[in-house]
DNA sequence: CTGAAAGCGCTAACAG
DNA sequence: CTGTTAGCGCTTTCAG
C-alpha cells in the first residue's frame, strides 16, 4: 500500500547517534531526558515525517487508548447528541472511539461486542438493543476485567455501573402533569418493557395514577417501537378506541409528534380533545403546533459523563464498581400541547 | 489491567504439539492447512478463550481494517444518517470505523487528521469543516497513498474522489420552483461559501434567476451558520427589511423551520406572505405547518456509497482515482410551504 | 501440508 | 541522563 518506507525511531536514532530508547523517551516527553536531546529528536522527527506506530506501541503497552461504543442506532437525535458529547471528552483525553450500532438486534449486538473484545478496547460503553435478554456476550469483558459501562438502556445483571436518568420520576412527573390538567383517562405509549427506560417510565405512570386515585387500566398502555410510523398507527388506534383517552404520554417526541399530526389531520383539536406529553426534548417538539410538553433529556451531558466516568476509572482515579449507578437530572418542560383549563 | 494471562497462538501450539505458524494459518483459514488440523486448532482456541491480538497482527501486516471518518458534527440529522449508512456497510465488510468530529473548526480537523494518520487507518472519509481553506493537513495521506475520499463537503484540490449531490441543480430546482409559484424577490440563505455545497447551491439559485430574467441582487443572499438560532435571527432580519422577500430558499430545513415559526409568531401568513423552500428533507420539514417544501438528500445512501467505494478500492477492485467524483440523485419534494396561486 | 526463524516498531527493566 | 537488551504476538518467507 505505502510506497515510501516508514520512518522509525531507529532511523532517527541513527541519524542523531542516539539509542532508540532515548528517541522513544524523548518523543513521549519522558521527564528524565535532556531538554536539548528532546528538542533535537522532535525536530528530526518532524523533518523526516516520522509518525509513531500505534500498533507496536499498543503491542508493548497492552493498552489501546480506544473506547468501544455500541448503540442501538446512530441516527436518532438523542443518540447522536450522546455520541457528540462522548467524542469531545474522549478526544480531549486522547482516546479514540470505535463506534458500532446494533440496529436494535441482539444478534448484531453480540457480534459487535465480540469485535470490540478482539480489538481490545480499553473500555466499552453500551446502550442495549431492544430485545437483549441475556448478557453472556459481555462475559469476556467481565472476566478480563475490562471496564464496561452502560448508559441510558442499562442492566444490573453484570454489576456494571450505569448512567441513567430517573425514568420512574420522569414518568411520574409527566403523568402527574396531565392529571393536573384535568386528564382522567391517560394513555401511555412506550417501548419494549425489557428495557429499564421503558419499564421505569411505565412504573412512574402507574404510580402517578394510583396516587391520584385513578384506576390503572391495562388497555391504556401501548407498547410499540416509538418510531414516526408507529405514531401514525397510534393515531389510527386512538381514533378507533371505544373510550378515547383525554391525555397521552408518549416515551418519544418523534412518535408523539407524528401521532399529533395525524390526529390533527383528522380534525382533532389539541390539546382540547387530547393533551400530549412527549419525551426527550427533541427538536421537533418545538416545531409542532401546539408545541409539545416533554421531558428534557440531556443527551450530550450523558455522553460526556459516561466517557469521563470511564476515563477516570481507566486512569485509576476512580474505581468503576464503586459507582454502581449515576442518575442524571431531567425536568418537565411544559408547553402548549398539554395545557388545558383546570377541571 | 487484565488479571488473567492472554492466550496466544503459542499456547495453542504447545497444547496441540504444533508450531505457532500452523496455528496462525489454521486460524486464518489458510487453504494449505489440513482440515482436521484446522478444526482441532479452532476447537482449542474456543476452549481456551483465545482472542487474536489485533496489534501484533496489524504490526506485521501493516493494515488495520479500520476506516477513519471525520465529520463536522455528529449530531445533525443528515450526518447521523450518513454515519448509520457507513457503519452498516463497513461492518459487513469487516471494517471498523474510527469516528471524530471537527466541530466545524479547521484546527480540530487538522488534529483529527493527524490522529487518523498515526492510527494508520486504511482509508479516510472526510466531510470538511466550515472554515477549512488549506489542505496541507491531508498531505501525509496523499504522500503515503492512503486512500482519501471526501463526501458532501468536498474539495478537488487533492485530486481525491468525492461523493456529492448535484448542488447546482438542486439549488436551481428549488429556486425555479419558487419562481413558478410567482415569487419575484427570492432570498437565499446558505452557509459558508468556501464549501462546495453552499457555493453550488448559490450558483444554482443565480442561474435560475437569470434564466427567468430576474435580477440577481446581492442583498438577497444571506450567509449564516444555518443553525436553529440563525433561523430566528433570519426572521428578525426579514421583518426589518425594507423590501421584504416573497420567497425564501434556505440551505437547511432546521434553519428554515425556525425562521418560519418566528415569522408566524409575528403574524406572517405562510406561504401567502412568504413562500419557503428548505434543504435536506429533515424530519422537521414534515412537522412544521405548513409542511416544508425541501430537497430530499439521501444521507444513508451517501454513507453507504462512500464506504463501499472506499472498500472496493482497498480491495483493489476499483482504482480510487479512476472515479474522480460520484454524484447522487436528489429531488424536490413539493409541500404546502411553497404552494401559492400562480401569478 | 507443516516447521524454523526472523522481524514488524516500540517500550520497559536494568544498568551504568 | 542515556544505552543495552529483551520481548510484546503475530505473519511470512524459506525449507522441508
Amino acid at each position: 500500500m505505502n510506497m515510501e518506507k516508514e520512518v522509525t525511531i531507529y532511523d532517527i536514532a541513527e541519524l542523531l547517534q542516539l539509542s532508540a530508547a532515548t528517541v522513544s523517551r524523548a518523543l513521549n516527553d519522558h521527564p528524565a531526558i535532556n531538554i536539548k536531546t528532546r528538542q533535537k529528536v522532535n525536530a528530526k522527527a518532524l523533518e523526516l515525517g516520522y509518525r509513531s506506530n500505534t500498533f507496536a506501541s499498543n503491542l508493548r503497552k497492552k493498552t489501546t487508548q480506544t473506547l468501544g461504543v455500541i448503540v442501538p442506532r446512530l441516527n436518532s437525535h438523542f443518540m447522536s447528541s450522546v455520541l457528540a458529547g462522548m467524542e469531545v471528552v474522549a478526544n480531549k483525553a486522547g482516546y479514540h472511539m470505535l463506534i458500532s450500532q446494533s440496529l436494535e438486534s441482539f444478534q448484531n449486538e453480540k457480534s459487535n461486542v465480540r469485535t470490540m473484545f478482539n480489538n481490545r478496547v480499553d473500555g466499552l460503553l453500551v446502550s442495549l438493543a431492544y430485545d437483549t435478554e441475556t448478557y453472556d456476550h459481555f462475559a469476556g469483558f467481565v472476566k478480563k476485567k475490562v471496564p464496561l459501562l452502560f448508559f441510558d438502556r442499562v442492566t444490573d445483571y453484570l454489576g456494571c455501573p450505569g448512567i441513567v436518568i430517573d425514568n420512574i420520576k420522569a414518568g411520574q412527573e409527566a403523568t402527574e402533569h396531565l392529571i393536573q390538567q384535568g386528564c382522567v383517562r391517560i394513555l401511555h405509549v412506550t417501548g419494549n418493557l425489557l428495557r429499564n427506560v421503558y419499564a421505569d417510565r411505565l412504573a412512574g405512570y402507574r404510580q402517578a395514577l394510583r396516587k391520584a386515585g385513578i384506576e390503572v387500566r391495562e388497555e391504556l398502555v401501548v407498547v410499540n417501537d416509538l418510531s414516526a410510523e408507529a405514531g401514525v398507527d397510534l393515531a389510527q388506534a386512538i381514533m378507533h378506541m371505544e373510550h378515547r383517552p383525554d391525555g397521552v404520554f408518549v416515551s418519544s417526541d418523534v412518535c408523539a409528534v407524528n401521532c399529533m399530526k395525524t390526529l390533527q389531520g383528522a380534525g382533532y383539536q389539541l390539546p382540547e380533545d387530547i393533551a400530549f406529553v412527549g419525551f426527550n426534548n427533541d427538536h421537533v417538539s418545538e416545531i409542532i403546533e401546539p408545541k409539545l410538553t416533554t421531558i428534557d433529556y440531556p443527551g450530550k451531558q450523558m455522553g460526556e459523563l459516561a466517557v469521563s466516568t470511564m476515563i477516570n476509572h481507566l486512569k485509576g482515579i476512580q474505581a468503576i464498581d464503586s459507582t454502581s449507578s449515576i442518575t442524571m437530572h431531567t425536568r418537565l418542560i411544559v408547553r402548549a400541547s398539554s395545557q388545558r383549563a383546570k377541571s
